[in-house]
DNA sequence: ATAATATATTGAAACTTTTAAATATATAAA
DNA sequence: TTTATATATTTAAAAGTTTCAATATATTAT
């Protein structure tokens, strides 16, 4: 993986609140629900949306709309590849 | 490893120069010196000094001073523990 | 001691990120 | 088709980061 690559990553994981919205899908089978996420969180809903667009840019997870919602699924191609270069620094 | 201390390493990995950096201190036996790095990353003297601060202080790498120079060996345990973390997320 | 070298700190400008309020859009329910 | 719900986008303020120039400190060589 290219650094800016990993760079980019890194950034989306480099706030409390977007590895909580991870752990939280990941407890939920890749499902969240945005107003579910705010009061978890405290954080007003623009801000979530936002924080999970992060997550989404940097190809972390995937998204994918059902119905009013999105469930999410972890991109285990792109995880496991950024912590393979991390390691191989 | 708590999820204040992955935010951390995160955001002191979220840097392409920063990267560089670890990169380059791998290649060299953990001795880096800052005037050397400044050419290969054309950055000021201080600049540099200041990214080397955020790796410190992230515990991802341990300062060592040898004479005018400082030498840096990876915190294997905080680089594997930070791995692992997110491994299980 | 004085000069030279290596790194750290401070201060300030430019840039980026985080947050929320307001508003927009898309879907579902009545 | 009107209303309610879920999420996205825009805008703007506040906070944080990156950078460099200038200056300070610590070590070595003369």
């Amino acid at each position: 993986m290219e650094l800016k690559q990993v760079e980019k990553i890194s950034k989306a994981l480099s706030d409390v609140n977007r590895l909580k919205i991870l752990q939280f899908m990941q407890k939920n089978q890749g499902k969240v629900e945005c107003t579910h996420a705010c009061k978890l969180l405290d954080l007003a809903q623009s801000s979530i949306s936002h924080h999970i667009k992060k997550l989404v840019e940097a190809q972390l997870i995937n998204q994918h709309k059902i119905g009013r919602n999105y469930h999410y699924s972890l991109n285990h191609e792109v995880w496991d590849n950024y912590i393979l270069t991390l390691k191989n620094l």
